[in-house]
DNA sequence: AAAAATTCCGTGTACGTTCACGTAATTTTT
DNA sequence: AAAAATTACGTGAACGTACACGGAATTTTT
């Protein structure tokens, strides 16, 4: 056993072939003789050979171009300022191998937004994408797109079915709810009354949400639990739909707000003094104002960090590791209080 | 504005010089004219050299050895099984840019054995360390070794203080105390009592146990508190102490265990039938155990794959990349319950 | 002033790949 | 059976950097 590790010039040796024949192998790159192909094969599986990555980002000029298409963010949409950090990190980290990224952002509530950044993300001819499916309808157009072409595309944030995606990146939605259920019962008395809140602009969210309501249930049996909708785009139906519901209900100790707009019921609470369990979804500004002062009582995070930086370190395996990559990666759920909001972010930093 | 990201020969051919002569300016070799120096080093800078990584491993022959000296695991130490996974990975990663690492674990109740492994290390003549200070006397031997020679080495999991150390790489225990606090006040009544258990084999394991205490009675002021320690070498003292200290005070609901040995606790309360909260650290195998069936609660984990992971990451960026690096890096308080241990170690895999 | 030492710089090879080009050997076509 | 086409393989330059070697220019020593 050699500890050196095996190159190409090695493999050819031991095959009696030129270094250009194994290369012609290892990259399928054809015009090799079946029979002397299976005989590198076989060498190189034998001496355990592993490209030497350094070698082969400075030898190709091949670069790769890789397609982000995700929301832009702003004020009704913060949760996808984390994403493009991190996906900026692994950028930092994989530009030196040839990799290259373009983003194509969209306005999440808007359709049209979204198709037009497909057909530029088409346009642009990528070896890759990366994008949030938010209109599953219009997503097919890429879809086919990649499959056609054989680019790999992989799905983040939300999962959708029957696609031929390299791979998704995102959270339980249903075990999400069901953290949040079982966070909830512990905190109010046994007889206390729960209020599920969805708060969105687009029709297409309510799936999600529901998936969310869905898993708290299931942690919550034997509970009363009441359910609003509330269309953002009227303003003021927040206040008072919720201060309806809760005149209505005196005994409701618990909010779980479906999304990230728990900042909205949380302003309300604070306005009428109301002091029952608020838990809701991602560690945007105005949520982490509440949960500080105490109007929220717990957030849950998607680490959309994460999803950001993985999402390209996925394709990095793909691409240039040819690894094999699994069909989902799901995101830890993570329970963030006041206390521990500090620390949570390392992996930006190293 | 030329796109194209300048190499060694372009500045070269810009200062007039060869090659060679902008390789010993930029490595610090010597043998060069303060002025050509100067010259040259504007040149870089006005052109923004930044050195080819791929080039700079392929050409280099020189590889970094890194030490890790760490506890080994077994029944009584699992926690740092982890650790070691994240190196694992870390080195998988970094392999290719010719980064070896060697292990010298030691085991952790044994003071010998500690000061045996740095012996070692030493012998070892490693580029770089990554050390778990138990002993922290001990630690003198390796860190005035690394001083004198100028070998940057990290402290991992554990914090001293006046060292020159290049960085510190685990939990805040106070803060950690805090969070656990905070928990447990929570669900419990108002008036119900609160018992912290400190269980140990070594006296030096206290100085962290207490720091979590003490961040604990920072979140639950005006409680009753109780407190007890147990040295875990004498058999059956756990349930004499505990069982006695829990029919002294029946109203104690909460437990808090100031480290990993939860499932000790957990195994006598399930035994006797008591249903009292109780959370801890770390997601050892016996833990998950009894949080699973509902014993214990809550776990406090100290992300210990990341912990070993990142240390390596800081030593491969000070080493390959020399960027600057903070004088520690605190990890993320995780709070884990049963619903969302699943999901909680994707970095594991991509 | 010649010899010796030192300072400063250029040259060439190597690292492990990629990829275009060239050319025997083989097969197909006429 | 010769010409053409195809298949299968070898060759060599290039990528950007590291590093050993050698040599000219300058300074120091005698």
């Amino acid at each position: 056993m050699n500890n050196k590790k095996a190159t190409l010039k090695d493999i050819a040796q031991l095959a009696g072939v030129s270094l250009g024949t194994v290369d012609r192998v290892m990259n399928n790159r054809g015009e090799v003789a079946e029979i002397t192909r299976q005989k590198i094969l076989q060498i190189a599986k034998n001496v355990d050979y592993q490209p030497d990555i350094s070698a082969k980002t400075l030898a190709s000029k091949k670069t790769y171009k890789i397609a982000v298409c995700i929301p832009e963010w702003g004020s009704e949409s913060e949760f996808w300022k984390s994403p493009l950090e991190g996906i900026e990190k692994a950028v930092q980290e994989t530009t030196h191998f040839g990799i290259t990224i373009s983003k194509f952002l969209f306005d999440q509530f808007n359709k049209n937004s979204f198709k037009r950044a497909l057909q530029k993300v088409m346009d642009y001819a990528p070896d890759a994408v990366v994008v949030a499916p938010v209109f599953y309808r219009e997503v097919k157009t890429i879809s086919s797109f990649c499959n056609q072409r054989n680019i790999p595309y992989i799905f983040i944030n939300s999962k959708l079915k029957g696609y031929h995606h390299l791979t998704f990146i995102g959270q339980d939605e249903i075990q999400s709810g069901k953290v949040a259920g079982k966070l909830v019962k512990q905190y109010i008395s046994s007889d206390g009354e729960i209020l599920i809140a969805h708060l969105s602009h687009v029709a297409e969210e309510y799936y999600h949400l529901k998936k969310r309501r869905d898993g708290f249930g299931i942690s919550c049996p034997n509970r009363h639990i009441h359910e609003i909708n509330i269309e953002m785009n009227t303003p003021g139906e927040i206040d008072r739909i919720l201060m309806e519901t809760l005149d209505n209900h005196p005994n409701i100790q618990g909010v779980f707000v479906t999304n990230s707009k728990a900042h909205k019921v949380a302003k309300t609470l604070k306005n009428c003094g109301k002091n029952v369990f608020v838990i809701g979804y991602d560690l945007i500004e105005d949520n982490l104002t509440y949960l500080k002062d105490d109007t929220i009582d717990v957030l849950i995070s998607q680490r959309p960090f994460d999803q950001g930086y993985l999402s390209i370190k996925a394709l990095f395996n793909k691409l240039l590791l040819n690894k094999t990559i699994k069909k989902e990666y799901q995101m830890p759920i993570e329970i963030i209080i006041k206390e521990n909001i500090d620390y949570r972010n390392i992996s930006y930093q190293l």
